[in-house]
Formats: C-alpha cells, structure tokens, sequence
RNA sequence: CGGGGCGUAGCGCAGCCUGGUAGCGCACCUGCCUUGGGCGCAGGGGGUCGGGCGUUCAAAUCGCCCCGCCCCGACCA
C-alpha cells in the first residue's frame, strides 16, 4: 500500500499521559488514538497487527479442532443470574436496561452463554466432547483502566470453552490448549513463561497461566532462571535463605526494652541495629469473627492465598486499631505472641527452631528482645509467607527472582460449576443423565501486541516479530525526485505485490530523515532503501531490529522478502 | 471510593502567583530551496483558554460547583 494515501498518524513527541514504553508507542507509532479511559480507537496500522494475531490464533484453535462461533456481547441478565454472577461480579459487570426497563449487561466473558446453548441442544454422551471458540469484544468495568491498552474496559478476548463427559477427557482439552497455546505465543514471537496459578474457588481444578515478564506488568511472577520452575505469588513454592545463624545460641529469657515511636520493622531494625530477619512480624487477622495472630519473620510477606488455606470460614480481614487495642492493649507495632491468650497463633515455618529474636512487648513503645519460638510462646508452624526475591528454588537449589509480567493467556479447569447451576446434562451410554465437565481458556488479543512492543522495542521505535507486524517491509527510496529511484522503487513495489509480500511504498514527498524515522517508528521488521546505488542495481535490505544493512540485488529483492516471510 | 497531579491550537508546553492585546516549539497550508536520519528561507491558517455560576468596569488568571484525563492506593484477576 502507499503510504501517502495512508492514515499513519505519527507523533514526534511523546504524549504526556503515556507511561509505559507500549503505550507511548502505540500513541506515537500512530496505532490507536484514546477516545475515554481504558476505551481505544484502533486505527489502520493497529487492526492490521491484531487481525493478524487473530488469524494464529484462528489457526492454532482450528488445528485442535475448535470450532468457532460469534456470541453476542449484549447478554440478558436471566442467564448471569442463573450461574450466580449477576451478583458476584459487582461493578465489574456493565449493566443496562432497555426500553422496556429489563435487565442487560456487557459480557465480560461467555461461559454462561455457552452454556446455555450446550445445554439446549447437547443431548447425548455422542456428541462430547466439544470445544467451542469465539474471538470477540469484551466488556469490563474496571475501577482504574491504566497502562495503555493494558487495562481497558473494553478489550478483544480470545475466549474458548470445553464440554467433555468426565475428568479425564477435560484433561484432554486442557492439554489441547497449554499446547495450542505455547504454539500460538511462539508464532507470535513473545518470550513468555507458562505458570501454575492458583487454583481458585472452584474445586481444586488446574489453572495455567501464560506471562510476559515486563514492567508494565500488573501481576506477579516467581521465576528460577537455572531450572525455568515458574509459579504466580499465590502459589509459589521456596525455601526461605536461612537466617538462623545470626541468632545467640545460649538460653535468654525475654528482656523488655524502650522503643520509642519505633512501629515498623523498618524503625525498629533502624533503632536497635538488627537485621529485619531477627524480628517476628505480628499480623492481626479476623477470619469470620474469630481472631488470629499470625507471626512471620520481619523480611517476610503474608500469603493471603495460603492463610486462607488453614482459617476457618469467612473472609479474613485486617482486625480494626479498636480491637487490637482491645485484645493486646497496645497499638499496632508493639504486638508480639508473648502471653497471648485465647486466640490462635499461627507462625511461618521458618521461624520455627530460631532462638532469641526480637518482637513487640504488647506494651507501647517496647519490643521484647531474647523470645525463642516453642519456649517464650506456642504457636501452630505452617507455610505462611510470600516468596521473597532472593529465597531458594524449591526444585533446583537456585536463587528466584520475583518479575513483573502481562498475562496474556489463562487456562482454567472449570468444572462442573456452570454446567451444575445451569442444568447442563446429556444421556450416558446406559440412559444414565451425565453432567459433562468444562473447561474455559482466555487470550488477550491486544495484550499480544502491548507485550510484544514490551519486549521488543528501542529508542526509535518499537520492533514487532515479523508475524504480527502491520506489514512485513517498507520501501523507501531516498528521493522520489530522482526518476530513476521512483521507476525502481514502483517497480520493486510492484514485484513484493505480485510475489504476496506485505508491502508498504513510503512514495511520501518527504526528506528521507522523516522517511527513515517514521518506519523505525512503525516498527516493521524489515525495509527496503533505495538511493544512489540504486543506478548499479543494488538496494539496501535493513534489519529493524538488528539494525544489521545488507546490499543486495535488486532483482533479488522481492524474492528475499518472500523467503524471509516465509520463516 | 481515598490521596496527588493535570486540563490553554493536532502534539509538547509557557502565560495564572500580581486580572487589562492569548504566546512559543513541532505539526499543518502556500511558494522557493533541499534530498541518506524529523533540512533551510519567506508567507499563512488554526483557540468556546474543559464546562457552569459568581466576584469585577474587565477573568485563561480570583472564588464556588461540576466534568474529563493521568499517577499512587483500595478493589478486581
């Protein structure tokens, strides 16, 4: 296509509300223009990167045998409140009415819908399983849209859904998609790391995740980079470094000292020279009304994932100054298990077997220095505590690192929750009534691209992989004044059409500067310059991202391109 | 929803404190010139100063209210 007749609207300046890399590109680069908070235009250069996306992931989905619909993104709200989410979902969910004052929303995914038309229509055990797919706009009211089209309240969801007899052919499914999955990050040349996420609400099932670490990144991922184990922050495994050493071995007995104004960790290791690891952290939760002290070393996070593994019923939250006051009778950030009575104490593991620490006296203004777990106060020891960057792989003995990363994919094994509470069932072999077992897997189409111009971009521009670039070249010749350079480049224009390149003519009446900038910008991986030598046959071949130039023939050229899309 | 910041030409910003002619760079249009990394010269167009109400002889500027956008947090996953 040429350019000049283009609308590729580049910016020389970085916008001012654009904070990550992906976002000011996509801004700069002339991809999308913002039309609301977390609400985007796609323009021209956009809608070509994406639909080419769409098409592996059309071909990834078709290859496991997907079969792909088109649902409606206006729902009524009968088939919401049927699978319970009408409710759960909160402000989350778009809502409206029509004229006649009935109930609708905005999907924000389609498993209920789904699920309504497997249950009206799948009769017999013969017919699973089935794995249906959609590509199509979703609908979420986030409370903060940020980060460009990271967080948007309305996004492009590859969104796919299994019906299957019983567990061991949702296995199938499931595997279908980790591999269908890999294959599509690949092609679209992400660097990514599949991980197991936490298994959520819903009966202990397998969730897998598929990240891109980057800092724009909103969520949270354990990585060992000498064995590749991964894991999200609920999950993840580690052994904590080991900070027993520092600890006086002889038997102390507890010893009050003044502290102060000295509440966090941070103050009171300042105030008394101790590393954070000497000290126990106390962490007052309430947990259905009851209670619970839970203890962890001073350097170390709580997992609410794994707290909520052991509390009793309901949702914990942080207990309120009142009752603390009322409890302890001292303020936060002089509490400690010493005395405590009639509440649960849980402390992590690692403090088990440490001598002679340092906690909160419950007495304001004090810590207690000498308290040795097991001996100065009895406490339930479980695994309690976050990863922290630094701590020991669990499988290899490596050191882990905690990176930032973009979800791009999820994978879930739902179960039977959809199919359970909206009366899905086919007949089985013997007549038996069978309720067949699902599973649902996601795709952010935009997020591809965001995590790719992640990954790949430099001061000039961002740098796409060849597969979901806009174009695979652009053509431009140094000065279309020269008669000789616009035949040329028309005529190799002309060629890449004929040979199936994606090619875009920069025939713009502009200085090759603004030419060369705005194609870096843009971020197609290769591009064509024609000058000079142009007059003994040879153009240039210049690699985006390696920036490497190579001089070729020109009568070769449109054929090399061929070969390159080919890889 | 809490905290912070911003809103003046398409983009980036100054002007506001101390009220009185709305400005700069880039972009855009015309002409000339130039043609290997956002070239040069000359001329030109483009503004409800986010919106409303108020104070004042006079408001981009002062006051009140509202709206929008960005960031941090909460929420969400």
């Amino acid at each position: 296509m040429r350019w000049s007749k283009l609308f590729i609207p580049t910016l020389r300046e970085v916008p001012a509300d654009a904070e990550f890399a992906s976002h000011q590109l996509l801004l700069r680069a002339g991809y999308v223009r913002q039309l609301a908070a977390g609400i985007y235009n796609y323009l021209f250069l956009a809608q070509r990167s994406l639909l080419k996306i769409q098409q592996i992931v059309r071909q990834e989905m078709d290859a496991i045998g997907g079969q792909e619909f088109y649902l409606p993104g206006l729902n009524p709200a009968e088939v919401w409140q049927e699978s319970g989410r009408w409710d759960l979902m909160g402000d989350n969910l778009f809502r409206l009415k029509d004229r006649f004052g009935r109930d609708l929303c905005l999907g924000m995914t389609h498993e209920e819908v789904m699920t309504f038309i497997a249950r009206g229509e799948l009769r017999s055990y013969k017919q699973l399983p089935q794995l249906w797919y959609q590509i199509q706009t979703k609908f979420r009211d986030e409370p903060r849209p940020k980060s460009g089209l990271l967080r948007v309240r309305q996004f492009i969801m590859k969104d796919s859904y299994s019906f299957d007899l019983d567990e061991a052919g949702l296995d199938v499914s499931y595997e279908k998609h980790r591999q269908a999955y890999c294959r599509i990050f690949d092609r679209c040349g992400l660097r990514y790391l599949a991980v197991e996420a936490h298994s959520g609400a819903m009966g202990g099932s397998q969730s897998m995740e598929f990240m891109v670490a980057s800092n724009a990144g909103e969520d949270l991922v354990v990585h060992c980079p000498g064995c590749g184990y991964a894991a999200n922050m609920e999950k993840a495994k580690s052994v904590a470094a080991d900070a027993g050493a520092g600890d006086p071995q002889e038997k102390r007995t507890p010893e009050k000292v003044h502290t102060p104004g000295q509440k966090t960790i941070a103050e009171v290791t300042a105030f008394l020279s101790v590393p954070p690891a000497r000290l126990i952290k106390s962490v007052v939760l309430v947990a259905g009304e009851t209670p619970f002290l839970v203890l962890l070393r001073g350097d170390h996070a709580l997992s609410e994932t794994k707290f909520a593994a052991v509390r009793g019923a309901g949702e914990p939250r942080p207990a309120h100054p009142e009752e603390i006051r009322q409890w302890f009778g001292a303020e936060p950030g002089s509490l400690g298990p010493v005395g405590v009575k009639g509440m649960r104490i849980l402390a992590d593991r690692v403090l088990e077997g440490r001598r002679n620490m340092i906690t909160g006296a419950n007495v304001d203004d004090y810590h207690l220095l000498n308290v040795t777990p097991g001996v100065d106060f009895e406490a339930e020891f479980l695994d309690l505590r976050q990863v922290t960057e630094g701590d020991t792989c669990a499988e290899c003995g490596g050191r882990l690192q905690i990176v930032k990363a973009v979800e791009v994919g999820h994978i879930f094994k739902l179960g039977y929750r959809y199919s359970r509470s909206m009366g899905l069932k086919v007949l089985g072999e013997s007549g038996e009534e069978i309720m067949p077992i699902m599973g649902s897997y996601g795709i952010g189409i935009e997020r591809i691209l965001t995590a790719a111009i992640e990954l790949f971009h430099d001061k000039d521009g961002m740098s796409l992989p060849p597969s979901i670039a806009p174009f695979d070249v652009v053509l431009t010749p140094v000065n279309l004044g020269d008669k000789a350079q616009r035949e040329g480049a028309e005529a190799l224009y002309a060629e890449c059409k004929a040979q199936g390149v994606d090619v875009l003519f920069d025939d713009r009446d502009e200085r090759p500067g603004v030419k060369f900038k705005d194609a870096d910008l843009i971020g197609v991986p290769y591009r064509i310059t024609l000058g000079k030598k142009l007059a003994q046959g040879v153009v240039e071949l210049v690699n985006r991202r390696t920036h490497v130039v190579e001089e070729i023939r020109v009568a070769e050229a449109a054929a090399r391109l061929k070969a390159l899309r080919a890889q």
